[in-house]
DNA sequence: TGGGGCAATGTAAGCGCTTGCATGGCGTCA
DNA sequence: TGACGCCATGCAAGCGCTTACATTGCCCCA
C-alpha cells in the first residue's frame, strides 16, 4: 500500500521512483535528456501520486508561466465575452493559459487587477481601449510586460493595437443615414469619460455631419445622450429624445444593446421604426437580427480580433516583437431599423 | 539617481530602506508590528522601487493565494456572464482575486484547467453543474481543494451546490402550459449529455406530462430536439418541429437564446406567436423582453446566485466548512409567448 | 544602579522547483 | 588493457518570500 500525500512535491516523486529530484525535474520538462527506462519509472511515480508541478515555485525559478492575462470592462457584456472567448480559444491553441479579470469600466481597478495578473506572473496582458491610468502604463513600461490592446486602433498608440476604427466606422454609417435624407440626427452615447471607443463613434459621427455642412454643435444641433450600458438605459434615453418640440428622425446609438432598448421603447411609445423614427446599432452581436425591425448597424469581427490578439501577444512575449496588425475591417449591415425620415 | 531594477524584489527595498527583508515583509503584511518611523520609510522605498510582491514566492510560503477560480462552460453565453461578474465582485469583496477560464462544454477541458488553476494556487474552485470527470472529483478531494457548484441544486450531491432545482422550475412552467389547454407539446432542449441542468429541464417537462397522464416517450409523445446552444439552432430546431403533420402547439425551449432563435424563425415561417404556437424560455436574460413577443420564461436569481457561490466558497476556505445552502427561488414569468392552443 | 521584561528588528531556514556543474560508469579506440 | 570521452544522473545553489526564533536596546521598578 502506497501512501498518497494530498499535495506530492518533486521529492515525493522522486523518492518514490528512487531517482534524484533533478531527473524528475528532467523527465517533465526535457524528456529526452533522460533514458527511457528511468523516465517510465519517473512517470509511472507521477501518475500514482497525481503530481501536480507547483506552479509558483516553477515561475520563480523559470520565469515565465505561460499564462496571459485579460482585463475587461465586464463578463456581462456580449461583445467582450464572444471576443474573448476566440482569444482564449487561439491562446490555448499556442500554449497559453487565459486568466480573465475584470475592471468594471473603472481605471483603478483594471490597474489593480493588472497588477494582480502581473504578480501572479502573466506572460502578458491583453487589454481593452485606450484609456487608462497612467501610473499603469508606467508599471507595465517598468516591468517590460508585453500588452495589446483590443477593440480599438490607433496607429500611434503606445501599445500595439488589435481592433478597427471606431470613428470612421460610424462615420460610413452616419453617411448613409444623411444619404436618406435624415436632418434631425440623435446619439446615445456611453458614457465618452475614460472611453475613448464611445468618443470615437461620436466623433464618427461629427465627422459626417460636418462634412454635410450639419451643425454638430451638442446644445444647437446634434443632441447627445450619455447613458450607462443596458436596454433599459436605452430605452430611457430614446423617450427623452422622442418627448420634444422637433424629435430627431434618425437615432444612432453607440452600441445595439443601446439601440435594441431604444427600438423596444419606442414600439412602447406607439413609434413606428423606422417610418416614424430611424434607430441604429453599432457591433452587431446577436440580438441584432431578434429585435423587430432588424437593426442596421455596424459589423465587428470579434472573433477575428480576439485571435489576432492572441497571436500578437503571444509574438510579442515570444520574440519581444512590437507588431503593428492592421485595422480589421467593419461592413455596414444595412437591416431593417434604418428608413428614409418620414415625409412632413 | 536612484536605479529602479525592473522587478524590484524585497531585498532591494530592504536595502533602500536600510532594514532587513523581515522588517519588509512586515511592513507589508502585518504593518502594527512595525514602528511607525521605520514602517514609512520602508513604504517609501516601496512605492519608489513600483515593489510588488512576487506571487509565486509569497504562494509558496504562505500556503494561500487569496485567489479563486472558476471554470465556466463559455463566456460566450449571457447566463454564465451575469452571474460569474456577480461572483467576482463579491469575492473581490471577501478579499478574493477571481481567476476565470472556460471549458467550451468539455469535460477533458474542464478538468485541465482545474489542474492549471489549482497548480496556480487556486484557494477554491467554482465550477458549472454537476456533471463532470471522475479524475476531476477525485483530483479535487485528493488535494482537499474546496469547490463549490453553481447553476444547479443538488441536495444529496458530492460537492455543495448553489442554484435551484431545474427540474421543479421547468415543471412548473410546463404545469402552466398544460393548464392553458395544450397537449401536443415539443421540447428544444440544448444536448443532455454531460449537462445535468438540461437533462433536469427535460426531466421536469416528463414530470409535468406524466402527472397529467399524457405520454411521455420520445417516439409517441413528446417530441424532443437536441441542439447546440445559439439562437439559429433554436430556429433550425422550431423549423423541423413544425413541419409535420400535427406540429405541437406549444414549444418549451431549454432556455431563453434557444427560445428567441425559434421565436425569430416562428415569424419567419409565417406563424403567430401564440396564436399558432406558442414559445418559451428559460433563464430570464435580458433577450427575453426584447423579442416580439415578449417571452414566457423562467427567472432564475442569477446574480443572486454568484453573490451567493461566493460567499459559500469563501467559507469553505476559510473555515473549512461544508455549506449547504438552501436551493434558491426561481419564479414564472408570464409574458406574451404562451397562450392557449389554437382552437381546432 | 542593576536586572527583568518587552517591543522592535534581524537572522536564517525552508517552501518546491530548475539548472549549472560534478560525478561516475560505460563504451571505444589505440 | 588503459586512457579518454560521453551520457545519464546526482548535488546543491538559489529563485523571492514568510516566519520562528535570536538578538538588541530601552524602560521600569526595586
Amino acid at each position: 500500500m502506497t501512501v498518497v500525500p494530498p499535495n506530492p512535491t518533486l521529492e515525493d516523486v522522486a523518492r518514490m521512483a528512487g531517482v534524484s529530484t533533478a531527473t524528475v525535474s528532467r523527465c517533465l520538462n526535457a524528456p529526452d535528456k533522460v533514458v527511457e527506462r528511468t523516465r517510465v519509472r519517473v512517470l509511472e511515480a507521477v501518475r500514482e501520486l497525481g503530481y501536480l508541478p507547483n506552479f509558483g515555485a516553477r515561475a520563480m525559478v523559470a520565469r515565465r508561466t505561460n499564462t496571459i492575462g485579460a482585463i475587461i470592462p465586464t463578463m456581462a457584456n456580449a461583445i467582450f465575452a464572444r471576443g474573448l472567448q476566440a482569444f482564449q480559444e487561439e491562446a490555448r491553441r499556442l500554449g497559453y493559459q487565459l486568466l480573465v479579470a475584470s475592471s468594471s469600466y473603472r481605471a483603478d481597478l483594471e490597474e489593480e487587477q493588472a497588477r494582480a495578473l502581473a504578480a501572479r506572473g502573466a506572460d502578458g496582458l491583453l487589454l481593452i481601449g485606450l484609456e487608462r491610468a497612467e501610473t499603469l502604463t508606467a508599471f507595465l513600461a517598468q516591468r517590460g510586460l508585453p500588452a495589446v490592446v483590443a477593440w480599438t486602433y490607433g496607429a500611434e498608440a503606445a501599445l500595439p493595437t488589435v481592433g478597427f476604427d471606431n470613428r470612421a466606422a460610424m462615420r460610413g454609417l452616419a453617411e448613409e443615414v444623411l444619404r436618406l435624407g435624415h436632418r434631425r440626427v440623435a446619439m446615445i452615447s456611453a458614457p465618452v469619460a475614460h472611453n475613448d471607443r464611445a468618443r470615437a463613434r461620436l466623433e464618427g459621427l461629427r465627422d459626417a455631419l460636418g462634412a454635410a455642412g450639419l451643425d454638430t454643435g451638442s446644445n444647437t444641433g446634434l443632441r447627445v445622450i450619455e447613458t450607462r450600458y443596458g436596454l433599459d438605459e436605452g430605452g430611457a434615453a430614446l423617450a427623452r429624445l422622442m418627448q420634444g418640440e422637433t424629435p430627431p428622425t434618425a437615432v444612432l446609438c453607440g452600441n445595439d444593446v443601446l439601440a435594441a432598448g431604444a427600438i423596444r421603447q419606442a414600439r412602447a411609445l406607439g413609434l413606428r421604426v423606422p417610418e416614424d423614427v430611424s434607430i441604429t446599432g453599432f457591433d452587431d452581436i446577436e440580438l441584432a437580427t431578434l429585435v423587430t425591425p432588424a437593426l442596421t448597424t455596424v459589423h465587428v469581427p470579434h472573433q477575428e480580433m480576439g485571435r489576432l490578439a492572441a497571436r500578437c501577444l503571444v509574438e510579442m512575449v515570444e520574440k519581444s516583437a512590437q507588431p503593428r496588425p492592421a485595422p480589421l475591417a467593419t461592413e455596414l449591415r444595412l437591416r431593417d431599423s434604418l428608413g428614409p425620415p418620414p415625409v412632413v
